[in-house]
DNA sequence: AATGAATGAGAGTTCATTCAT
DNA sequence: TATGAATGAACTCTCATTCAT
């Protein structure tokens, strides 16, 4: 029987070594440089193998770095943990403001444009590594940075609410449908975070296929919902 | 910034010394009962903390055995995470089969009452606490155990594919119209995805607060576009 | 690094489930009987793995009872073993007696053909898989058993004194000559020795290949120094 | 029977907390040297209590630093036994090379003095603890590390071949006589080797009582079979 | 700022031994 | 006697964190 080393390591997981030192060893970075650095590795170790099995020999590696280095820029590995959270929850991660809101005099045309624009700002964003990456954490280890959830939470309902507002005076002025999705824009939004979420757990070559299907569809169901009933 | 103790442990779960000995030690179980009390223990244990933070010890006592008892029916951490997978995987977890489908001769009535079916299932599974549970550890720690997700993943293309067929049929014999939601039948899930991510991500009182009104929404979605045009 | 189960195994040895049940469970063997299975079981697993790795399981497995079944017979480990070493170290176990000794009125034939019985019988045992196992035993694991040793050392010195007394008594009458070999016994039984050791550290094809020409120089060894000088 | 307290730990071996921190603890040694510390320290607990009985810890103390120091420097209790195989096995373990030769026009006196100087060799050996540790290490554990033993076996062929050729060449140049031992090199070494086991196996007092004897003994057969016929 | 040897507190795992059945 | 679930004490190994250099 080959001995497995530890058990709280994914065998599924490739280990971090197959990736060594990203970044060959820059010495003495701008400290800001070298932050993003870091963050930009805890992301990559944090959301392949869980804030727990996440080595911060392994960040210090792809930051470039040794272990040593990492903790004069972070005090500890929670700490990593709750900057990262912090500069990925920076507004607009999740939704950007380009969801289909009620600019003055909208012609059917430009709701058109509007919604392709949202729809393409939104499935662009799923093939962003980052964006999925990051999505996982914010689901896997959330509870665990409750400060830093605490400000995302805020930002999305802020948003959100933004959106619904625009929404409802859209409807009032007439260059949309009252229907469900303006009474609950989460409806607009929902087909992504499925799509997101299929990201994580299907595989790739299934999810592609059904991707551009799926947002043909939420493209149909936007364009069915949203205009106004006579034109 | 303030040093916390260990780091590893989240600071948002109460460590499981609280409930000490929740099974009173019950000698000599029939090892199927067993087992079965280790995996209701485990759910437990690493949906509260994740896989990595999970200990074997919380997790036996949980079950009201020793670690060493443990082990006698479980070979390894891995080894239970995948049972537990497996077992949770049984019954399809994210859709049942009454996700409305067109049996023959289907009043508009009828329509609507099988919407209704639908919607009080899956929003009432949103409430049961080991559906989150186990929705989150899927999510959260899918990859560490990719043969028992595989099983999942066979499954839950089956169920999508029986729904959409049953959708084309339903369009075909005129009892429902042509859509959106008929042409990709992620579109009817989608909601009920959203909101049990947000159960996850949203505190408690926020999320029962949009809970109904999701549900009217999502409600007035499928009775917008489900029944067939004329009426 | 691929998982390795447990370190404490030799990665080269194979895992005793291999050979499971090699005794297929007699149900109330007689306690003699079951004795005599369970020291050869623990013979093979000690000699295999040596003490601290062979497993009270295994031992148990091959002796075809459960471990609770094991433990009916020998109260510990430490008890199986001092146990096997007193059955092992049974007189003549290591040595028998039919080394050169001096018989009343020996031709020089009949000490020729002395000198193949004894060879005979030590280049047999060496053939003996049980043999080199309790020798090995013997040596890797003696010193945890230093009460077992005194018996064997005991043994050893009687049986030395006895064929040195022999070996002068045959000098003195004549039908041996005063030699090396004979003024120290130990040297006519130091290839065996040798011969057992390489069985136990080189591979069997090339102790297989040696062990004839040793047998034959040995054989001519004490045919050129055994006899008397004329004839 | 009586009970024995943990039955894993030799009762014979004292507990290596007796010598606490044998080393004083030097901080940030050099890697060189400390995995010498470290081997040293591995020869001393394996050979003492076997390789399954030795603790890591055991270790690590005795090379004056801490468990966890220890897998800075070798990633497993296999990797330090392989290591400790390795450089054992490095200089000729059994055999130097100042074992009787033919070096060109050689008179008895000089193969005399020769035969000492070998025999100063190896006896002088058998006081070496270490060497006896060696061995016995080697031939108690030694199936658990095939390739460190491999090596061994390499070297240990190749100089029993040298060895024997230069025996061919002494007898052809009639500085030697054809003799048992000429024709088997190992009858020469086989005596050293008996009187290393018996080091292992008997108790001191006796052993150097003997090892003059054996010595002396052992002389006399080289030369009493070495030396040409005539003279 | 950076390095990497060293620490030390666990965590997973094993296994001799016990004991209810 | 026999079974095998259960115990608990070790033991190996890991990894966040520290600190001499």
């Amino acid at each position: 029987m080959p001995k497995l080393p530890s058990s709280s390591r994914s065998a599924a997981a490739g280990p971090a070594q197959d990736v060594p030192g990203r970044t060959p060893r820059n010495r003495r970075l701008p400290a800001h440089e070298r932050r993003e650095q870091i963050l930009d590795a805890a992301l990559h170790e944090f959301s392949e193998r869980g804030f727990g099995a996440a080595r911060m020999d392994d960040i210090a590696a792809r930051a470039g770095l040794s272990k040593g280095g990492l903790y004069a820029h972070f005090g500890s590995k929670d700490a990593v943990f709750q900057a990262l959270m912090q500069r990925m929850l920076l507004p607009s991660l999740l939704f950007d403001d380009r969801s289909p809101q009620a600019p003055a005099r909208l012609s059917r045309t430009s709701l058109a444009a509007q919604v392709d624009g949202f729809l393409e700002g939104a499935y662009a964003r799923l093939e962003d590594d980052r964006f999925i990456r990051t999505l996982h954490l914010l689901i896997a280890e959330g509870p665990r940075a409750p400060e830093a959830i605490a400000g995302w939470r805020a930002d999305h309902l802020r948003l959100l609410h933004e959106q619904q507002a625009g929404m409802r005076r859209a409807v009032e002025s007439g260059v949309m449908r009252d229907s469900a999705l303006t009474e609950m824009v989460h409806l607009i939004h929902a087909p992504i975070l499925l799509a997101a979420v299929l990201k994580m757990l299907q595989d790739d070559t299934h999810v592609s296929g059904i991707l551009p299907r799926l947002r043909a569809a939420h493209r149909r169901l936007l364009l069915e919902l949203l205009p106004p009933e006579s034109g």
